[in-house]
DNA sequence: GGGCAGCGCG
């Protein structure tokens, strides 16, 4: 090499080629290298090159070293601020950001559009938006679509959907990323059906336009109409990203769809190994499908796990009622040097749950908030009253409800409303139901329940009495629906219904079942039922058509001998049902797998995985 | 010399 400096310096790469050089460096290790060649010709600090350098650390994660050169750069303009205001938001650190955009503001520099929609992004409150808000009117950017864009995000995330709309409105240009973003507000609001106006009206959609219309769908419990929609997008072919199929996945999970998600993991290539985003999508799709040692496989071609690829599989074994093996997981994660998180806690203790494990529960509690700083959400007592409450330790489950910080929600309350019915304890069913009435926390579920208890107990006046109360409030049961899916369409089921084009002979195979019940001498269970029937016979009719049964008649009549039968409901099943299940697998000797809001049951031979409680 | 939108786990 020569030593010569003044000759090579010429013969060296121009900075225009180092700049681009360091635009195109992919990793860490290359960057450094040319950031050590910037040293060595002392080009550190020309301006271009060190924004340059900054800027790449950063989106490689590495801010630390994007805040010592910054630091290091005498006097940073606008472009040196906002870049570095880029840098820690888009790596999560939002304070930081916004101290350095008030440090800027401090030092008199004027934000530019740019600076104030990278600031937006970090910003995490509707309070500070706001403040946002003004500084857009006084520096004259509010007009900016960018700016705008990035406050119609801020508004609708913060839950201000109407003034995000009045923004929208006001825009004199409006494009695909406008409207991208008016509906993912809508989307995330719940407001799916005004997304989806938004959506149809569009000139033009991109992957990403149809991915959160899709994700809407998924995360606002519809999940058939955001397969429908998927299934549009091929047809306008448009190519699905990682994001489509992790939207679609979760979607097919909901609704036991296991056809559609496999085709998706066959579109996908049936690769040996996924990344983290799309292997947890999987995992949660197969969990959920009850195909549990596909998820496994999947979990085991995962190279680099993370913590979000074990709670997925941990909470799979979780649903599945198999707590051994949710807890060999779980043990595991600190071998491999994962944390576990909120989440792994939740999937542990409902494993715990489910297998009435009460010592084990309690010491994972406790070592949660002692051991690994992690403050018990609603969830984690969520778990704690239905294992205790299964248990018939109500009053425990009660006063740990009451002694809590924060408050419980209907689906706390619903878990211990559950175990006043399993234990028949009027008393305080209603004592809670009392409770939640006060505070206008009551939903449907909660007088079905409390209806349920009256019902197990024999108490016909409460039940008319709950009933009143149902009627009197507007309160409407959510009606019960099963599905089951056959050559890889997902067939839905109401109590009674007649739509099915082979309702004929679904009822035809219900008679069917019901005289090989007789013959095991099946006594219905009809303590459950809703209404007030006097007659036995009448009570009898009403549970012969629920959801369930319809479907699993179906499944009977569609499928072939030997396979097993896999069903979605999304209530809890029905004790008859539950117990006509668990004869038919004997009778039929076929699996029956049935998923219910709760968990899992696997019935074989008679028996069910949840030993008869749920 | 710069900027905006989408994904997972109970």
């Amino acid at each position: 090499m020569s030593s010569v400096r003044p000759v090579a310096q010429t013969t060296h790469p121009e900075p225009e080629k180092l700049a681009l050089l360091i635009d195109q460096s992919k990793n860490i290790k290359h960057l450094k290298q040319i950031h050590a060649l910037l040293l060595r010709r002392g080009l550190e600090s020309y301006p271009v090159l060190n924004l340059k350098l900054q800027r790449s650390y950063s989106s490689l994660g590495y801010v630390q070293n994007s805040v010592a050169l910054f630091n290091l750069t005498q006097n940073p303009d606008v472009f040196f601020y906002t870049a570095i205001i880029r840098g820690h938001a888009i790596n999560g650190l939002h304070e930081r950001a916004l101290n350095f955009y008030v440090q800027m503001l401090i030092e008199e520099i004027e934000p530019n559009a740019f600076t104030l929609s990278t600031v937006l992004k970090a910003c995490c409150t509707l309070e500070t938006g706001k403040a946002l808000h003004c500084h857009a009117h006084k520096f004259g950017l509010v007009s900016d679509s960018y700016v705008r864009t990035a406050l119609i995000d801020i508004y609708a995330r913060g839950g201000d959907i109407v003034l995000a709309r009045r923004l929208f409105d006001s825009m004199v240009e409006r494009n695909l990323v406008t409207f991208t973003s008016m509906i993912t507000g809508y989307a995330k609001n719940g407001n799916v059906d005004e997304a989806r106006e938004l959506f149809d009206g569009m000139e033009e959609r991109d992957v990403v336009s149809w991915n959160v219309m899709i994700d809407g769908y998924a995360q606002h419990g519809r999940p058939n109409e955001a397969i429908v929609l998927f299934r549009q997008m091929m047809k306008a072919k448009l190519k699905p990203d990682e994001a489509t199929m992790v939207a679609v996945l979760s979607a097919c999970g909901q609704v036991g769809a296991l056809g559609s998600g496999q085709w998706i993991h066959s579109y996908l290539g049936y690769r040996a190994t996924f990344n983290c985003r799309v292997g947890t999508a999987l995992i949660d799709m197969y969990s959920k499908c009850a195909s549990l040692e596909d998820a496994r496989k999947v979990f085991d071609g995962i190279k680099d796990k993370d913590a979000v690829v074990y709670n997925a599989m941990i909470g799979g074994y979780a649903i599945h009622g198999f707590s051994q093996d949710a807890m060999k997981l779980f043990k595991e994660m600190p071998e491999v040097g994962l944390h576990p998180t909120d989440i792994t806690f939740i999937s542990v203790l409902s494993a715990c749950a489910h297998a009435g494990l009460i010592s084990e529960s309690w010491g994972l509690f406790n070592a949660m908030k002692d051991e690994y700083g992690i403050q018990p959400k609603v969830e984690h007592y969520g778990c704690m009253v239905n294992l205790l409450g299964r248990a018939g330790r109500l009053e425990e489950a009660y006063e740990l409800v009451k002694s809590m910080s924060i408050g419980a929600d209907s689906v706390l309350w619903g878990a211990l409303l559950n175990a006043c019915r399993l234990h028949k304890n009027i008393a305080l069913g209603e004592k809670v139901v009392q409770f939640l009435l006060q505070r206008g926390l009551a939903h449907s579920g909660t007088y079905v329940l409390l209806s349920n208890i009256y019902a197990a107990a024999g108490n016909w006046d409460g039940v008319a009495r709950t009933r009143a109360m149902m009627k009197q409030s507007g309160v409407q049961k959510e009606p019960g629906c099963s599905s089951v899916e056959v050559n890889n369409k997902v067939h839905e089921f109401l109590a009674g219904d007649t739509k099915h084009p082979k309702s004929k002979d679904i009822y035809a195979m219900l008679e069917e079942m019901s005289k090989w019940l007789k013959a095991h001498r099946h006594a219905s269970q009809t303590e459950e039922v809703l209404h007030n029937m006097d007659d036995e016979a009448e009570k009898e009719r009403s549970l012969k058509v629920h959801s369930e049964k319809l479907a699993l008649a179906f499944a009977l009549i569609s499928t072939k001998r030997g396979t097993t039968i896999k069903i979605v409901k999304n209530l809890r099943v029905c004790p008859d049902c539950h117990a006509v299940m668990k004869l038919v697998s004997k009778i039929t000797g076929r699996k029956i797998v049935m998923r219910d809001r709760n968990r899992f049951h696997h019935c074989v031979d008679g028996m069910c995985s949840c030993g008869d409680y749920w």
